[in-house]
DNA sequence: GTCTTAATTCTATGTTTGTCGAAATAGCGT
DNA sequence: ACGCTATTTCGACAAACATAGAATTAAGAC
């Protein structure tokens, strides 16, 4: 029974970290269906076991979800997660400050 | 010379722990001159010394800023920076990706 | 079944993090 | 200067993380 703050700081952990943002980027650039794990493996040049390492924690985040195809295991990004952890930090972290409202909005004025 | 997806991973590294999280969201509903650390150790009841760590992880982050007031010192939220990193991960890491429009908009049609 | 490819899990190692009591620092009042 | 309060820094320790080579599992082709 992992509480919504565990769970967002758990994302957000898994977030933290520049080879995963890098594999995140390349996932969602990637096909829909997924990018396979050998893929991301030779774009981003790190061993196998280190990336698998990366991608199983941002799987247990649930930023991402697997899916196999024959003997490749195909990885894609989960955009409702992602966008319900952004979502976490304005409306249940930052909510009913005195400086609520930011100096920009947080995604509609940006020109 | 840090590269912006590592000052990105940081901060989301930052984020990443419910304490510091809880930290946030209560400088956040605090006064907008900042909290005094005194204070959120009472209602976070946590020991001093760790408030104390966390907080300098937040502030090295630059996700929270400080400033001396006599003896104590208050932190505030630098909603700017948190801004730019929500930001980030839409436009930077998630963008030019097939299912780039996400399921609802980050936050301005939330009803 | 054997071979090959794809990817993970195992194992090991060094590094970083989280925690917190104790000691140190900073500022203010007297 | 002294005492008092607010907060940080120090020091120690266990736990978690990052890295990566080696061994293993999974699936398909023959």
């Amino acid at each position: 029974m992992t509480g919504r703050v565990e769970q967002a700081a758990e994302r957000l952990k898994a977030l933290g970290h520049p080879v995963r943002l890098a594999i995140l980027r390349r996932v969602v650039q990637g096909p829909e269906a997924g990018t396979p794990a050998g893929e991301l493996q030779s774009r981003l040049d790190i061993p196998a076991s280190t990336l698998s390492h990366h991608l199983a924690t941002l799987a247990d985040a649930g930023l991402v979800q697997v899916a196999r195809e024959g003997t490749t295991l195909r990885y894609r990004a989960d955009f409702g997660v992602l966008h319900a952890l952004t979502d976490y930090i304005w409306q249940d972290c930052c909510a009913g400050g005195a400086a609520e409202p930011p100096p920009t909005s947080p995604c509609c004025d940006r020109d």
